[in-house]
DNA sequence: GAGTGATGTCATCACTTGGTGACTCTATCG
DNA sequence: CGATAGAGTCACCAAGTGATGACATCACTC
């Protein structure tokens, strides 16, 4: 390993592992094979994995805010990231508690701040009833389709191609 | 504890624990304690906690195939459990594997045969296309609302009276 | 080239988890 | 009574996990 590139490394593991497994099924050890660094190194650089996390997730925020999963490029954009990266501790803190409070936090609030709060904007410029929960519903059934597709509990679902999805997707959220 | 139902206890308490907290996040010692049990009976008695898990599914699938989601009342009852007892291993397997081969895949079953199947053939039956895709895509949408519900993740979804969850998600899915 | 601070290595700790085997206790039967 | 089998208790193990502190090594400055 050259010198100084530890944090990097380790930073790129956490994003990538990470988003494969999540955040709890993610060991330390796990992330520093994958950096090809030592697992000290993470509680020397970041506090501990926890911090790791958390600045792993800066890193991947940097942009504004993004549009709404209703516009169809949104949709597939998030929707291919999701296939070739793992869905991640964002859209699993939406359906299971996280081990470590300040990573559930912070998932949480990425999570409204990309998903829920445009969908919430939209549908209120809509006029629709109700938008907030609106929003949330469909973030959760967006969440629970995109985690369903790589859990291996739903075949048909995982074989469907992703623009394909992205019609299906759209109909039932918009509806 | 009185002689012989250590074997009783521990099956409703692994019904009571795997509900609220999942599979993987229940330990056996959570188990026994709930149970007011010695942990080492988890092993005596079902072989280990994968055993003890799929004893307890056992327990509580008896009756045959419920009827699809789009039933309101089937919709209704579902929802009421869930708000009740937790979610559970078998949704929550639609959503991420569990740790144990076993279990996961008895989970799988579990949903295929009490969610998606009905709603397949349901959509079959009103002529709908790819009924199979579509009611995994319909059974992932609603393990996310579930999952959601119970996740602190959405304070609007988790407020919703179950009852006008019924509507909107009957809506949302059956469109 | 000696000092200094950043960087990386290693052994090890404390704790959790699922599991095992030897033991005790009790009830039943001869 | 005394033997036996079932039920429950207990101490312990092995693996895995996150974390820590002592030590080594390199780059750079004076």
């Amino acid at each position: 390993m050259t010198r100084g590139t530890a944090r990097d490394a380790l930073l790129s593991a956490a994003t990538a592992l990470f988003g494969e497994r999540g955040y709890d099924r993610t060991t330390t050890r796990d992330l520093a094979d994958r950096a090809g660094v030592d697992a000290a190194l993470i509680a020397r650089y970041f506090g501990g994995k926890p911090g790791l996390y958390l600045a792993a997730l800066q890193v991947e925020l940097g942009d504004g805010t993004p549009p709404d999963l209703l516009q169809p490029e949104r949709m597939a954009g998030l929707l291919g990231r999701l296939d070739a990266r793992g869905a991640g501790p964002v859209f699993q803190s939406a359906v299971r508690a996280h081990d470590d409070d300040a990573v559930q936090v912070a998932a949480r609030e990425a999570l409204h701040a990309r998903v829920v709060t445009p969908l919430r904007d939209r549908f209120a410029r809509d006029g629709r009833d109700r938008p907030q929960l609106r929003a949330e519903l469909a973030a959760a059934a967006f969440t629970g389709v995109v985690l369903g597709r790589g859990s291996g509990a739903f075949p048909a679902l995982e074989k469907v191609p992703a623009d394909d999805l992205v019609a299906l997707l759209t109909d039932l959220l918009g509806g």
